[in-house]
DNA sequence: ATCGCCATTGTTGTATACAATTTGATTGAC
DNA sequence: GTCAATCAAATTGTATACAACAATGGCGAT
């Protein structure tokens, strides 16, 4: 599965769009942009074209294309979805789940502790999406963990605000063990509400965080 | 909020695709296509870049765009995760759904019966459409609303054959009261049961044929 | 001075030309 | 006769040229 040079372009763009490289509603100059990558505007533009449809950008006819950050209500809204998501993928893999994907996730989640022991955010930040990356494969429905995928790597720079919160990594460790847990017993009711309060919060921890800010501006 | 040209192109083969125009795997041919939609090649490609996101097409670097049009596991899977969508819908829906709303769906669903009565399949199609977008909007959360839409969008086609089964348009239209009353009810356990199964029905039902199929070919 | 109109400039959208790679066929050897 | 290798044709990927349109600035009129 070879991959092309536009689909490249648009995936280095994707990644200086999640990673916050450019201001919402900034605009992306096919010109600026083809002279950095070496390229013509052709595969930019092209580009351009998925970006638009991952919503990462907007396209305004004649006008140009702005990137898009979704706001507080979005995001909100995107991360409510992603419980649910993984609440699904939960309640699935609780009754589907192998052994050794079970052991996967045990090594992962013992890996995340030895990453917050030794202060190591890129490790524990790796790990910590190797577990969940673990259960929506393990949902056993293909469509289902590529949607969750999409939607983790969407929400992935705004997750990291939220675990900066005092005592929200120890709590989301023992979240991690108590979904372990479930799946370990079969229980799909458990593990489902387990995943779904274990993202909503990081949603409601970044609600909270965006209003502290929005008081702190006033 | 206006269109462009390449645009309009990626709606047009969308539908095509979607519609089964096109053969799963053939060959989407960029002359052709061009000379058929009296433009030149880029539009196409730019067309075929929105295309592949969506999982509508296949592009193989150096080789051509191949449609993707999922086979029965893919189309469960599919159907699977739709249920649970919508399930979710009804959860948020029933909590949060307007009367003004609840009163539109009593209309699509009146106006679903008056189409079976009439046997008038593409009325009924239309209002059972109706029915669906509008718990996906009083779920109260656009984000969820779009993905519920595009992923409707995209079963629409199948959708169609599996309420060909004796019986199962009326066993439908009971199913949509059964909503409607756990809606109104504010219920939101229920409304989501239901929904889930109405759904996931419909799932089983594709399979079903699929099954059948499999057999005659043997 | 301000408002409106026109021209100029810059940017996007499309077409065409060119390069690179794959595919198929034909020819030759074994 | 079959297989391999090389060449030709077709097709994709990219660059460039051109056309259409929006934005901005200056000029004139009120």
């Amino acid at each position: 599965m070879d991959i092309s040079r536009a689909d490249h372009i648009a995936e280095q763009l994707e990644d200086l769009i999640l990673t916050g490289r450019f201001g919402s509603g900034e605009r992306l100059d096919e010109h600026r942009l083809a002279e950095e990558f070496g390229v013509s505007r052709t595969p930019i533009r092209e580009a351009f074209q998925k970006l638009a449809v991952s919503g990462l950008v907007q396209q305004l006819p004649r006008r140009g294309v702005f990137v898009h950050q979704p706001g507080p209500v979005e995001l909100l809204e995107m991360f409510e979805v992603m419980a649910e998501l993984e609440a699904v993928c939960g309640r699935f893999a609780a009754l589907r789940i192998s052994d050794a994907a079970l052991d996967d996730l045990h090594g992962a989640n013992a890996r995340c502790l030895l990453a917050v022991a030794a202060k190591d955010s890129d490790d524990y930040y790796r790990e910590n999406e190797q577990f969940h990356r673990i259960i929506y494969r393990e949902s056993g429905n293909r469509f289902l963990e590529q949607e969750a995928n999409r939607l983790h790597r969407r929400l992935k720079p705004f997750r990291r605000i939220q675990l900066q919160f005092r005592g929200r990594i120890q709590q989301s460790m023992e979240e991690h063990d108590a979904i372990l847990a479930a799946l370990r017993a079969g229980d799909s009711v458990g593990a489902s509400e387990a995943l779904r309060s274990h993202v909503a919060v990081q949603g409601e921890k970044f609600h909270h965080l965006m209003a502290s800010l929005q008081n702190a501006a006033e």
